[in-house]
DNA sequence: ATGTAACCGGAGGATGAACCTCCGTCTAGT
DNA sequence: ACTAGACGGAGGTTCATCCTCCGGTTACAT
C-alpha cells in the first residue's frame, strides 16, 4: 500500500468516528471525506461502502481502548487510579461515543468485531473488578453504570461549542463522576441498583409535566 | 381558541421537543407533525415557521422548569433535598436537553424569552446558592458543572433503547451525580476548577491515539 | 531522471426526503 | 342544525446525498 494511500485511510477513519459521533450512523459520507480532506471517491475506493466504514471505525476504537486498558493496568499500582487513567482514555479515544451510535447497525456476530469486543470488555472488566475488591469504589456501582456514564460524557454537547472546550469538560465531568463512584463511609446503596426505589421516588414528587 | 385546536398545540409543543432533542435544530417539520399525530398543515397553521416553533418549545420548557425550581424550594426544607427534587424534575421536563439545542437558533434578545430565561436562572441559581451555604456541595462545583452534566444526562443514549429506560437511567445517574456534587471530609479541589491540572494530566498518560 | 502502476478528485445523473401551499372535508360549540 | 374554524394530505419544487466513471496526478522503484 502506497504511503499517501495508507494516510488517507487513517484520516478517513478519524473523520468517520468524528462524524458518526456528531450525525450519527446516517451521517453523510460526503462529509465524511469532506472532513479527511480526500475526495468522496477515495473513501468508496477504500472502504466499498458504509457497512464497511463502519466496521472498521468500530475495530479500531476496540482495539484502541483495550491498548488503553492494558496500559492503565501496567502503568498504575493503585486501582482507582488505573480506573481513572482508563476513563480518561477512553474519552480521548472516543470508543464510548461512536461505539453505541453504529451498534445497532454492525454485525456482532462478524468474527473480527467479536474478537475484539470480548477482548475489550473483558480486560476493563478486570479494571474495575480490582478497584471492587480494593474497596475504592462503592459497591452498588456496576460496570454498566460506568460504561453508560462514559457514553453520556463522550457525547458532544448540543450547541457551538470548540472541540477544546468539550473535552476538557468531559474530562472535568469524568473527574466529578469518578468522585461520585468513590467508595465513602456514608455508603448507602443508589436507587435504582437496589431496594431503596421508594426515597428516589419521593425526591421526585414535583410539579406535574405540562 | 376550539378546544382540539388547543390539544393540537400542546401535542405538537411535547413532539416538537422531543424530536429536536433527538435530531437537532434541523429536524424535520414533518416528523414532528407525524409524532404530534396531526397533519403538516396544522404545525404551518399553529406556529407559522420553524423559527416560531423552536420559540414556542423553549419559552414553555424555562417556564415549565422555573415552576419546578420554585416547587423543589418550597417542598423541600432541606438545601441538598431541594436541589436533588429539581435535578429530577428537569430531567423529566427535557429542559436541559432541548434548549441547548435550538439556543443557537434563537434571539434571545427577544424580551418574552429573555424573561422567562433570567426567571428560571435566577431561581435555580438560588436553589444552588442555598446548598453552598450549608455546607452540602462541595465548593469547587459551580452552577456551569450542574447545568452541564444536566444536559449531559438529559440527552438521549444513542442507540435503540426504550423511552422508560432511557428516564430511569438518566435518574440513577443524577443520583451518582449528586453523590460526586455532595460535600465530603476529604474535599480537595476538582481538576480544572482550581490550579489541581498537574494531578490531572498524570492520570492522563496513557497509550496515545492511534 | 523517468516510467508506470496505483492513486486521486470531482463532475453529474438518479434518487428520495423535506418544504410549504392549496383546497375539499369534517366537527366543536352555539 | 348550522357554520366558522379547524383539519389532513396531495403534490410541485427544491436540494442534499448517493455512487460511478474517467482524465489527471503522484509515489516509488529502477
Amino acid at each position: 500500500m502506497r504511503a499517501d494511500a495508507l494516510r488517507n485511510s487513517e484520516l478517513l477513519l478519524q473523520a468517520a468516528r468524528d462524524v458518526f459521533v456528531e450525525r450519527g450512523p446516517d451521517a453523510s459520507l460526503e462529509e465524511i471525506a469532506r472532513r479527511a480532506g480526500v475526495g468522496i471517491a477515495t473513501l468508496y475506493r477504500r472502504f466499498g461502502d458504509r457497512q464497511a466504514l463502519m466496521h472498521a471505525v468500530v475495530h479500531a476504537a476496540l482495539v484502541a481502548s483495550a491498548e488503553a486498558a492494558e496500559h492503565a493496568q501496567r502503568e498504575h499500582a493503585d486501582p482507582f487510579d488505573a480506573l481513572t487513567a482508563y476513563v480518561h482514555a477512553v474519552l480521548d479515544l472516543r470508543t464510548s461515543a461512536v461505539i453505541p451510535v453504529l451498534l445497532d447497525r454492525l454485525d456482532l456476530a462478524e468474527p473480527e468485531l467479536d474478537t475484539a469486543r470480548r477482548r475489550s470488555a473483558s480486560i476493563a472488566d478486570r479494571l474495575l473488578t480490582a478497584a471492587h475488591r480494593a474497596g475504592a469504589v462503592r459497591k452498588d456501582v456496576t460496570f454498566g453504570d460506568i460504561g453508560l456514564m462514559l457514553v453520556r460524557l463522550s457525547r458532544p454537547l448540543p450547541g457551538q461549542i470548540p472541540p477544546e472546550t468539550q473535552d476538557a469538560l468531559a474530562h472535568r465531568h469524568a473527574e466529578l463522576l469518578l468522585r461520585g463512584l468513590r467508595a465513602v463511609p456514608s455508603d448507602e446503596p443508589l436507587p435504582g441498583s437496589g431496594l431503596e426505589l421508594a426515597q428516589l421516588r419521593r425526591l421526585r414528587r414535583h410539579a406535574p409535566t405540562t
